[in-house]
DNA sequence: ATCTTCGCTGAAAAGGATTTCATAATACTT
DNA sequence: AAGTATTATGAAATCCTTTTCAGCGAAGAT
């Protein structure tokens, strides 16, 4: 080591100054640290990975780099990362579940100390494969192992709350723009809509439920075909917040008021929707904290401590495009 | 080596079949590719970077892991990414240059191979100084050495279009809600406020400027600000899409209607500017190429070739927020 | 049939830290 | 004062690959 030759000590000294290991006489303790700021040493942290077997790196599986959805539990990742030492390399599985599995794999050869998967799109069983190798956490299932933990919304009960806030308000046409098809917290959030509508005795109009893919052009399109087919309904429940706006947009075009003519609210609750306009009627999910708590478990997992995963429930969250119905 | 054990070799077998790096006879590759598949083998990364002094991974350092700015270069730079074996970390700077630089350092001592600086505070003197141990390239600044790129947007020409399109409507009360003070790219998107003016012979009235931070909430109480002082305006120019998404907020409240009452023309050009109600005019800037320009020129200094910066120019994008004056 | 050349392969070194082990120097016991 | 317990420190081993170097056997040359 150059700073070593620099203080005139062996490199274990360095090392264990550096690391705090082992005390160490003060006359050499200051060469060190002289020769350390001379040179503006820096260990090698690929090198202090290899050897300690551990490389302060976590890796986060996402689907969709630029998505606000996951934008905001990555900083809440970030943010639960801080002053911890830890970094992060993030890459996505574009909702598909070899390449998933591919990066995940990938991360792995990278010795990452942990991962954090979110909505992740492989199965409970691959995962807790993979967390053989290295801890996991994921969004979106519920697992609970030694070195795996699952947080879990409650999109059905996110749904119901949704579409029981538009059946208090009178209405009983609710139209529902639905997620992908075979997708799990879509499913749920499809069962909400349908549980909801069941226990306030109203029938479920399957030309009411349209198929989207949580993305804006998804919610216009969607809301084009509910017209197209001439349906009849005063409010619609998007599942999530960016079909919301899609949704949005065909209703402006048709020069629909939004609420005074139809009611509107989304699912997810993301940073931009207190800034639509009106301000978006949506079902909270605590994204933020999600990225937080995955985090702080992770590290916990990490160090070999048992944890359990809790996240804070699904609200729903008033504002301005829902409306007593006329 | 694990692998070699099993396949009855020795480890330079292994890593010759591996990289490709010298002939080796068929039995033993075909042993070792067994072995490989049995033991499900991945070399160890950081072992291969401490060795090979490349880590296949490059730093990118953003202001704001959350903000849709950001994410759209972010895709555009996983994309660049794709199929290259580089993987990114990525960590913010919260638009402090102290925190900014000390990011760079900690992934220069995560030995990456190369780092982009997106919206970076630091000077340029400091990127100059940080690309002498591995290449930087850099948004919003001209540099162009043999380890270090910039691009620049030209803000003054983006700002200029916005706000001659609203003087070719016939507005001649322009209002400007601006980016932080002391902010490179905001100073010159007011000084393309200021030119166009000039040249449609307008007087600057500098009651219509109102500063802003870039952030919805500071659109919004900019344009309170405006109307609490009692400003005469028929346009508004926000420095950037999400402090036009706040004014649009407040115009909304205050029951002015976009674009028959008041005309509104933002910048950037963020994935969601297509769907705000109405959709927003906005000056384009082209993110997701900038990463991907971005990527691709770090990924050549890397190979020690040479580079130029060159991104598409900006330019407008006329949606439906403005209107001819009546 | 002997000497060169060539092609494969393994042993060993290297990359930059940490950690174990051994040792020299001090301090403590009685 | 002699022997033991501590301390601070360096030498060497280790983490896992890659790469250099050397050697062995086979093929080619004469």
């Amino acid at each position: 080591m150059d700073v070593a030759r620099l203080a005139g000590v062996s490199p274990s000294t360095v090392s264990r100054i550096l690391n705090g290991t082992a005390k160490v006489s003060d006359d050499k303790r200051l060469a060190v640290l002289a020769a350390i700021e001379k040179v503006s040493f820096a260990p090698n942290q690929m090198a202090q990975g290899l050897k300690k077997g551990r490389s302060l790196t976590i890796g986060i599986v996402v689907q969709d780099i630029s998505s606000p959805f996951f934008d905001e539990t990555l900083r809440g990742i970030d943010d639960g990362l801080k002053g911890t030492g830890y970094a992060s390399v993030i890459v996505s599985g574009h909702w598909n579940a070899d390449e998933e599995a591919d990066r995940v794999r990938l991360l792995l050869a990278r010795k990452v100390d942990g991962i954090i998967l979110l909505s992740g799109r492989i199965s409970d069983e691959a995962v807790l494969g993979f967390s053989g190798q290295r801890p996991i956490v994921s969004t979106g299932r519920a697992l609970q192992t030694r070195t795996a933990l699952g947080f879990k919304t409650d999109n059905e009960y996110g749904a119901w709350l949704a579409v029981r806030h538009l059946v208090e308000l009178g209405h009983r046409r609710i139209a529902f723009i639905s997620g992908p098809a075979n997708n799990h917290d879509a499913d749920e959030r499809l069962a909400g809509y349908r549980r909801a509508l069941t226990e306030a005795q109203i029938d479920i109009d399957p030309a009411l439920v349209v198929e989207g893919n949580y993305h804006e052009a998804s919610g216009m399109m969607a809301m084009n075909r509910l017209f197209d087919t001439h349906q009849q309904f005063t409010a619609v429940f998007a599942a999530n917040d960016l079909s919301a706006y899609g949704a949005r947009l065909a209703l402006y075009r048709k020069g629909i008021r939004v609420p005074d003519d139809i009611s509107l609210v989304g699912f997810d609750d993301l940073p931009g929707s207190s800034y639509t306009t009106p301000p978006l009627t949506t079902v909270r999910q605590p994204l933020y904290d999600m990225g937080r708590i995955a985090t702080q478990a992770l590290l916990r997992l990490i160090n070999g401590e048992t944890v359990q995963g809790k996240i804070p429930p699904v609200e729903l969250v008033v504002r301005e495009t829902t409306r007593r119905v006329r």
